[in-house]
DNA sequence: AAATTCTCCTGAAGGC
DNA sequence: TGCCTTCAGGAGAATT
């Protein structure tokens, strides 16, 4: 389940294999994804080389100089660097062909997406109203207590709202909301300032943390069998429930919010 | 406007 | 061995 470190990692992984390459081909194997892959994708990208790549939230965006290719990973999304004519297998749903190597997107669960804009792709209807990256400069105490004000809705969910801040899924803000001590049902609008300063720190360090342990684990994305870009981090309570909190020793509790797996301490949150 | 519920999908895991 | 059920969840759409 790529959250945005596995995203960032991802995007770093194969940057270095497709910039500046011309793409000769694109295949696609089965267009129903999250939303129907678009039938020009083959016709706006060969011929064009990808200029630049970049991340917003968890979303890539690979530029060939006439628009912008959106792909989202998911839930279950990967994105391979293969030799051209590698066979694909189930869930191999798209190929980008380029001289000598090939991007593959595969998705088991289908809730990804692969997607053309030739619109600036900040302007794009899914990208227009996300909210800042998590590790920018905008996103700060401040504007978290302000944008939390009269919100009844719990912490987590604000926090897991990419309208509030992108990148921050359910493992994540699990984390974030047990090393800041605060627990996940309290209403986002009833947390002070202070608060929010702690939580923001951790938010920012957890997720650096991960993107740090991503670019020294990042596997081979030209293999075929590896599992390019995501990692095991030392999680402290996410899939932990009902064992030991790190901090005190507590049993961990595990809880359904909003259909989201929820665990904390209730001693230390 | 805000908050909640529903929905997409399939592999993994557990029960019997 | 195999069939069944449940669970995992990002995020837009629908609904209250």
């Amino acid at each position: 389940m790529p959250e945005l470190p596995e995203v960032e990692t991802t995007q770093r992984g194969i940057a270095p294999h497709i910039l500046n390459q011309l793409i000769t081909k694109v295949i696609i194997r089965d267009k129903r994804l999250r939303w129907p892959i678009p039938d020009n994708l083959a016709h706006v990208l060969i011929g064009h080389k990808i200029e630049s790549i970049q991340r917003r939230g968890k979303y890539i965006l690979l530029n060939n100089g006439h628009g912008h290719v959106i792909l989202h990973l998911g839930m279950s999304g990967r994105i391979h660097i293969l030799p051209t004519q590698t066979p694909a297998k189930k869930h191999d749903h798209v190929d980008i062909v380029f001289n000598e190597k090939c991007l593959r997107f595969t998705d088991p669960r289908r809730f990804g997406c692969v997607l053309w804009t030739t619109e600036d792709p900040q302007y794009h209807p899914l990208l227009a109203n996300l909210g800042p990256e998590p590790l920018s400069d905008a996103f700060d105490a401040g504007y978290l207590y302000a944008r939390s004000r009269k919100r009844t809705l719990t912490i987590k969910s604000f926090l897991m709202n990419s309208h509030i801040v992108v990148g921050v899924g359910n493992i994540y803000a699990n984390e974030a909301l047990f090393l800041a001590g605060i627990r996940p049902q309290l209403a986002a609008g009833k947390i002070s300032r202070a608060r929010y300063v702690d939580l923001v720190f951790h938010i920012k360090q957890v997720l650096t943390k991960a993107i740090e342990l991503g670019g020294t684990t990042l596997r081979d994305f030209t293999a075929s069998d590896g599992k390019p870009g995501y990692f095991q981090q030392q999680l402290y309570v996410y899939g932990r429930g009902g064992q030991a909190c790190i901090k005190c020793g507590n049993t961990l509790k595990e809880i359904r919010m909003h259909q989201r797996s929820t665990v904390y301490c209730a001693r230390c949150q």
